[in-house]
DNA sequence: ATATATTTTGCAACAATGTTGCATTGTTAT
DNA sequence: ATAACAATGCAACATTGTTGCAAAATATAT
């Protein structure tokens, strides 16, 4: 695990440090996504809030961590899979928020279906967010 | 459509104030959605930022706007069509944000298709997000 | 139309979230 | 080990959102 964690900061080109190092495996560990909050709250007084931004910065960055947009509009991260690399996500599944625990699910086997638009937009990204029970909660 | 305004707060059992009706009328002029800043700046002065959020607040819980969520995880607003009702939003269709003008478009004739979800989840709602160049843009 | 009850507003104070510059510390390359 | 470079912590600040309460505006009853 810890190997893992620091052969895919090299691989990103990255300097091994210990807030990146913690804040990835705070990842690993998470079974959902995690808000800037929940970092900060793992992490306890270990580093610096402006620490905490600037690493989730560059791991969105560096195609490490993706952000995930949201019904209630706070920012989440999650791991990306390998094929995401810096300035190319491809993050092309459905992410899902339950309305009981709060958890939001990565669905990387269910893909965001195209839809038709109308004369003259052109999509270049989509994102389906479903809201309601978990598979937990229901 | 001062009228217009009048009756459809009238019809939600609001008070006919004056924030209330300018706030309105900012929505049924502006072609795309709204974030709190954009009304900010179209009231200048006027009023005061508290009553701004209020408002927003209210006609959101009664049906007369809805909120978006957005890829860069900033709050939007957009008028409701008439089928919404206090605690019974019926907003299903696409959104679509412009990479290009920031423009926010309500696609009210396009539907959000259903996924099949994984085993035990239960979807209550979807909400999809398409960014990419709007018809004015491309 | 006036008086009363109710609701909304503005203000102030506060909390939460995010950003920036810069000196100090830690990491990498030689 | 040393030098070059990058990341961190701190302080200060900006932005965004929330709450309590007195004053003002609106709705209701007379
Ligand atoms: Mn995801
Ligand atoms: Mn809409
Ligand atoms: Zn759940
Ligand atoms: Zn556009």
């Amino acid at each position: 695990m810890h190997e893992r964690i620091v052969d895919l900061l090299k691989k990103n080109h990255l300097s091994i440090t210990e807030s990146r190092k913690k804040i990835l495996s705070h990842f690993f560990d998470a079974n959902g996504a995690l808000a800037h909050a929940d970092i900060e709250q793992k992490s306890g007084t270990e580093f610096d809030r402006v620490t905490i931004y600037r690493t989730l910065q560059t791991f969105v960055e560096k195609g490490i961590i993706h952000t995930i947009p949201t019904t209630d509009n706070s920012v989440r991260y999650a791991l990306c899979k390998d094929e995401c690399s810096a300035g190319h996500h491809h993050d092309d599944h459905v992410h899902f928020m339950c309305d009981e625990c709060g958890t939001t699910y990565c669905l990387d086997h269910v893909t965001v279906p195209k839809v038709a638009l109308p004369d003259g937009f052109k999509a270049m990204q989509n994102d389906l967010v479903v809201s309601g029970l978990c598979n937990k909660c229901s």
